[in-house]
RNA sequence: GGGGAGAUUCCCGAGUGGUCAAAGGGGGCAGACUGUAAAUCUGUUGGCUUACGCCUUCGAAGGUCCGAAUCCUUCUCUCCCCA
């Protein structure tokens, strides 16, 4: 097999495939150009969206040519696939805006460079479509009969499906022919969810081109414990710092379960793969090191080097064990809190509340009493107990620590 | 158009005049055990409060009653069946 999809398929990427082999024997005899498509309908990416381009980096590096399309016509329609209700309608400025976001958050992490690797959006050429003439051209090529029997629809015939959702599909297809048109675009990757949009659009250039093009999809990734990857409490992984902390992204990846450990490390790093094996063998606490490392890495691709470093160093610091001694705090999240405030003594549970570590004073109170709560290693069990300036560590701060997992430093100003 | 069922606290789902902030499960949080894992066990899970207690919540708005998630009226939405 060509040697690009061999490393996608040892490291798990492959899903489906049009037609694995004929798709070798077309990279083997040169570059091929791709795309993947995603609709911008949310502020930020978020990491359920990354598979795709993960795959299209390493293809990338193989030689071939990636086009990342923004969805900027589609996502004025909404996907129906895999949803269970319409999608809400957007505004097209926020379409926009959101597209120029997600083009930054992948420019960032592909470093796009207007030749091997570029951006195209659907709406250069959705959005002043002649109805009829579409109906004419693209309408005439697709059954209903065959697109209902799509398990996509299927579901929704369940609860209602409106016509525009039901068009989705031909607008899918009309963007591979177009960008097969535009760019010689012969293969679309994506999420396993659009298998049956992926087809439809090979299909499509099949009728109108006599062109034959390929679909590769990729597992959608859940954790083993069957959520969605990436959800957490707090909802999705966003990629934009100010939704999900880099210290937050950081410890999401050093908190994966053990058996998911050698999947992620495959699919959403670039350590070769006999590297991943290696650290996800290791046993016991040494795993511990493992996931670190996965945690950085990952880190490192979203947010920079220098992100990383500092979450790593903080989750040191906040784990390292009692007194943290010589540990740096400083990367911790943390925020000020006037030195006036200090002396006349806070309440536990409003300190708790501050740091955001609990939603209500209730909570904090819950907190206190369970002995979850802990400030500078001290536990404090009362819930009545007054923070004042003696319990500040040599440094100024109260390093707070609710449970085990989340931590939060209070400097005082 | 006709008939029926339903809308409950984060989710699912009990409750059908006071003992209901509301069973049970899930999820969350905390504790034990550990490796910042999984599994398991325990506790906890609307807000304010030291507490007594108070406030908000059972699709929406009115009404009956000493008292309503529970009864009545109107409205909104969802599902099912017949046409």
């Amino acid at each position: 097999m060509n040697s690009a999809l061999q490393t996608l398929q040892e490291r798990g990427f492959i899903q489906q495939c049009t037609d694995l082999e004929g798709l070798s024997k077309a990279m083997d005899s040169g570059p091929v150009t791709f795309y993947e498509g995603c609709d911008p309908t949310g502020p930020s990416l978020h990491i359920g969206h990354m598979v795709p381009y993960f795959a299209m980096r390493h293809l990338h590096e193989a030689g071939h040519n990636a086009i990342v399309l923004m969805g900027g016509g589609t996502a004025r329609i909404g996907d129906p696939s895999g949803k269970s209700s319409m999608r809400q309608i957007i505004s097209y400025e926020e379409i926009d805006a959101n597209a120029k976001r997600f083009l930054g958050q992948i420019d960032r992490f592909l470093k796009l460079d207007d030749r091997t690797m570029y951006s195209e959006n659907n709406k250069n050429w959705l959005a002043d479509l002649n109805y009829i003439d579409f109906l004419r051209d693209i309408g005439r090529h697709f059954s209903v009969n065959h697109m209902l029997s799509f398990e996509a629809y299927k579901m929704r015939m369940e609860t209602g499906l409106t016509f525009i959702e039901f068009n989705y599909q031909l607008l899918q297809s009309y963007d591979f022919l177009q960008l097969y048109k535009r760019h010689g675009c012969r293969l679309q990757i994506g999420g396993n969810d659009q298998w049956g949009n992926i087809v439809a659009g090979i299909e499509l250039i099949r009728r109108v081109e006599g062109a034959e093009c390929f679909g590769l999809t990729f597992p959608l990734v859940m954790t083993s414990d069957g959520k969605k990857m990436g959800k957490t409490e707090k909802g999705a992984l966003f990629l934009d710092p100010a939704m999900t902390s880099p210290y937050d992204f950081f410890q999401y990846w050093r908190n994966v379960a053990d058996a998911d450990l050698e999947r992620f490390l495959l699919l959403f790093t670039f350590l070769p793969t006999a590297l991943c094996k290696e650290l996800a063998a290791k046993k016991d606490a040494e795993l511990n090191e493992s996931k670190a490392r996965l945690a950085w890495e990952v880190t490192s691709l979203i947010h920079g080097a220098e992100e990383a470093d500092r979450a790593l160093a903080a989750a040191k610091a906040a784990f390292g064990g009692p007194g943290g001694s010589g540990a740096d705090m400083s990367q911790v999240p943390s925020r000020e809190l006037p030195r006036s405030e200090l002396a006349a003594g806070i309440g536990v549970l409003e300190l708790f509340v501050l740091a955001g570590l609990s939603s209500s004073k209730s909570e904090a109170r819950r907190l206190v009493q369970q002995g979850g709560a802990t400030i500078n290693d001290r536990k404090v069990d009362d819930e009545k107990a007054s923070i004042d300036a003696t319990w500040l560590d040599s440094e100024g701060a109260l390093f707070l620590r609710a449970g085990k997992k989340r931590v939060f430093r209070v400097v005082a100003k």
